[in-house]
RNA sequence: UCCUCAGUAGCUCAGUUGGUUAGAGCACCUGACUGUUAAUCAGGGGGUCCCAGGUUCAAGUCCUGGCUGGGGAGCCA
């Protein structure tokens, strides 16, 4: 007979026919002469009550049914006797795929701190917490990709490995074929790179979105999702050195258009998350953060507030509270600012217009006030930044007098430039942090907790 | 990288002014219980007190250095 998934029977089954069901033991609790296990396979965050009478089974095989011991069982999906659950299987046939050592196993039936699941990566996904976790993380990857392919927009896979580190978005990992312990040297000294696999430097990518607008400058709105690296010495529950990105570019798109794109994009993407993980948003709600549902509707039912940089300067400095770091026209708002402003002033999402080109990226488009940028930062609560994007500048002299301006290498961007050259037109695009967006849809509080094996400065274990 | 807190049983923690044989709850094992729900009740086993030095008659406890983890900050997504 086939595997009925655990999902499956609670859903659409029929009442009084034999199913087969494999999971994982929960709990395997014993009362005189019937046994009570708790069977869950990851398809649900629910567990299927599985009921063993003693006297149609070898004890030495329901010994055997420990924590984490996986099986096998045929039986009769029946009403249930108790009060905890609708429907039961009474089990006709148990077969234990693999026995679990309940000594050394490190999953109890009791909870378990985040930290120290951590350590245990391999086995986290086995409790609820994880498995719920990682089952949202699916659905918003693929709710993220069946968005931009019912607007159109082309999934672009720009390269992992990248010889340019333009972007100047952090710290990169150096790849390398060289033999570290007999590098090869140029008459002065200098590591020979010719010699390397790719005859030059190279790194994993930072970014993908300098390839992605030469996607955009042809297929009109492509995006990307893949993985991203920086290897900054960042401490913190908001970073990670491996992490995933999406990254929109369109042609044809002003800021504004922009900015509309983003604030639809999430929302959808939080609608996706209330109608297709509703049992593992409420056991998240409960076991983790008693606001997240209220939060999640709150965020779909109210615009986003959008205001300049220069606006929320003149906020921050009318403001009575009281900043670490001082307010002034030209300084990066640090988070204890954006948190103001969103957590207090506003208390929604905010969207940031029009910063000073001096703390902005080189290929963001100037104003014409000639001390700004449009650029665009949208902020959320508790996480911060989710999103940073911009116009970009597709006119030619601007953009090589930013770059030359900047001392950034022409040899590293002329490609980059050539789109300026042949036939360029306005054009945007934003960068959405994946774990970010994870952490706020599941009110987790570490981002390594959302991503199944976290990338961190000295751990890179499992 | 900076600031700060922590590291004691498988897990979560207590451990007094430095003082004899380091404790609890849960988990685990054994037994009891005719439908349990993180069952309950009784009993039992279980320790590199993070590591390396130092002070002291005596260190889980005090000091120095290191490692690991949490929180905050910076960098950013």
């Amino acid at each position: 007979m086939k595997r009925t998934k655990i999902k499956d029977l609670f859903n659409t089954s029929e009442l009084h026919k034999d199913y087969v069901v494999e999971g994982w033991v929960r709990t395997h609790r014993e009362i005189k002469d019937v046994h009570f296990i708790a069977l869950n396979d990851g398809s649900i965050i629910h567990n299927i009550q599985i009921v063993a009478n003693a006297q149609s089974f070898d004890e030495q095989v329901l010994k055997k049914i420990t924590t984490g011991s996986c099986l096998r069982v045929l039986g009769t999906l029946v009403p249930s006797e108790g009060k905890g659950q609708k429907v039961e299987i009474q089990a006709k046939e148990i077969l234990i795929h693999g026995t679990c050592d309940a000594e050394t196993y490190p999953l109890q039936k009791k909870g378990h701190s985040l930290e120290f699941l951590r350590s245990i990566a391999h086995l986290r996904p086995r409790t609820n917490t994880f498995g719920a976790v990682f089952r949202i993380r699916h659905h918003m990857a693929y709710a993220i990709h069946h968005y931009f392919n019912q607007k159109g927009f082309v999934y672009l896979h720009t390269p992992i490995i990248t010889a340019s580190d333009c972007e100047g978005a952090g710290q990169m990992f150096r790849v390398t074929t060289l033999d570290l312990y007999n590098l090869p040297k140029t008459d002065d000294g200098k590591i020979d790179f010719s010699q390397d696999f790719f005859g030059k430097e190279t790194s994993l990518t930072v970014s993908g979105q300098l390839e992605g607008e030469l996607g955009a400058l042809a297929l009109s709105e492509i995006y990307t999702f893949g993985p991203t690296f920086r290897a900054e010495n960042s401490n913190t529950p908001r970073h990670l050195a491996e992490f995933w990105m999406i990254e929109p570019e369109m042609a044809f798109y002003d800021i504004h258009d922009n900015m509309d794109l983003a604030e639809d994009f999430i929302k959808f993407l939080v609608k996706y998350a209330l109608n297709h993980c509703t049992d593992d948003l409420q056991f998240l709600n409960e076991m983790y953060d008693k606001e997240l549902l209220a939060r999640l509707n709150f965020v779909l039912e109210h615009p986003f507030e959008r205001l300049t940089y220069t606006e929320a300067i003149n906020i921050l400095l009318a403001s009575k509270e009281k900043f670490e770091f001082p307010i002034y026209w030209g300084c990066d708002l640090q988070s204890e600012h954006e948190r103001y402003l969103v957590e207090k002033y506003f208390k929604r999402p905010v969207i940031l217009t029009d910063y000073p080109k001096e703390i902005k990226a080189f290929y963001m488009k100037q104003n014409d006030d000639d001390k700004t940028v449009r650029a665009m930062d949208v902020l959320f609560p508790k996480i911060g930044e989710i999103i940073g994007g911009s116009q970009r500048e597709e006119n030619y002299e601007k953009l090589y007098k930013r770059i030359k301006e900047l001392n950034i290498p022409e040899k590293d961007v002329w490609w980059y430039l050539e789109t300026r050259k042949f036939g360029t037109a306005p054009h945007s695009g934003f960068g959405l942090g994946f774990e970010r967006l994870i952490l706020f849809i599941t009110g987790m509080s570490n981002i390594r907790d959302v991503i199944p094996f976290p990338r961190t400065p000295k751990n890179a274990e499992f």
